[in-house]
DNA sequence: CAAAAGCCAATTAAAAATATCGGCATTTCA
DNA sequence: TGAAATGCCGATATTTTTAATTGGCTTTTG
């Protein structure tokens, strides 16, 4: 959502505050503190320190993908581990199966921007005006 | 993995234990009964009650695919609720998204019978004999 | 220099996944 | 016919993961 947030202001001039994001969508402040810390360690977000700080997209939406997002917050737990004792030849199987799947689906998600998410909103709220 | 081990031993006139299962797999015993009857429930296998009694496979492998089986075990947990405070415009978005992406994940998962896992187990052990 | 931001590390709480327990029911077979 | 080998059921406990909170620091602006 904080990335999806960014990317529809991109065009300001002025950083987004954390709290603007966190009251708007209903995200406790602290806890998007530390989510933005990781976006922005993984260089996809840049921050402006002091008064009038905040954040700031590192890219154009048009470069961001859903799939490089979610590997950042989700990156590190996602790496599941294939325990070598405990393993069969069936588990095996079954292991590089759903390894399989989840790139194809990783694959799919990098190929979603942000820009294509905003696009779709402005469609969404065309749509609107025909009701 | 027990659906995959019943589907291996199809062809077996016995029924397979719990115990054999749960051995076999490093699973505790305890454990797997929870998920036996949850599939037992959902009509994917059937059990025989009483000594020599056990767990067969209600359809043949063919039959089953991993799609099945996933929504059947994850099922519950995995319907994620649109909260319909704090929905912003943005995040509706995000949540269709979302879900079309999930869909489309599931559907695959639905074209993988355990037919197939088992047949590419067999390609394995063959390719074994090369090395 | 005070107010308004962001930064950082540690801890806590909540939720979900995995596992355990006690005791009952059914069937086989010696 | 009764003891052993199973599966059945509901409740609880433990572990892991995810989400949230806390305390206190640093940077920048006006």
């Amino acid at each position: 959502m904080a990335i999806l947030e960014l990317a529809s202001r991109y065009s300001e001039k002025a950083p987004v505050r954390i709290k603007d994001i966190s009251e708007r969508h209903g995200i406790p402040n602290r806890f998007l503190v530390q989510i933005l810390l990781q976006l922005k360690g993984a260089g996809l977000v840049i921050s402006i320190r002091g008064a009038s700080g905040g954040y700031r997209l590192a890219h154009s939406p048009k470069e961001i993908t859903l799939g490089q997002v979610m590997s950042i917050v989700d990156g590190h737990s996602s790496q599941l581990h294939q325990n070598s004792e405990n393993s069969t030849p069936l588990s095996a199987i079954l292991f590089s199966t759903w390894t399989m799947m989840l790139e194809r689906h990783q694959s799919q998600l990098h190929k979603i921007t942000f820009a294509d998410l905003l696009e779709q909103a402005a469609g969404q709220s065309e749509a609107m005006y025909y009701i």
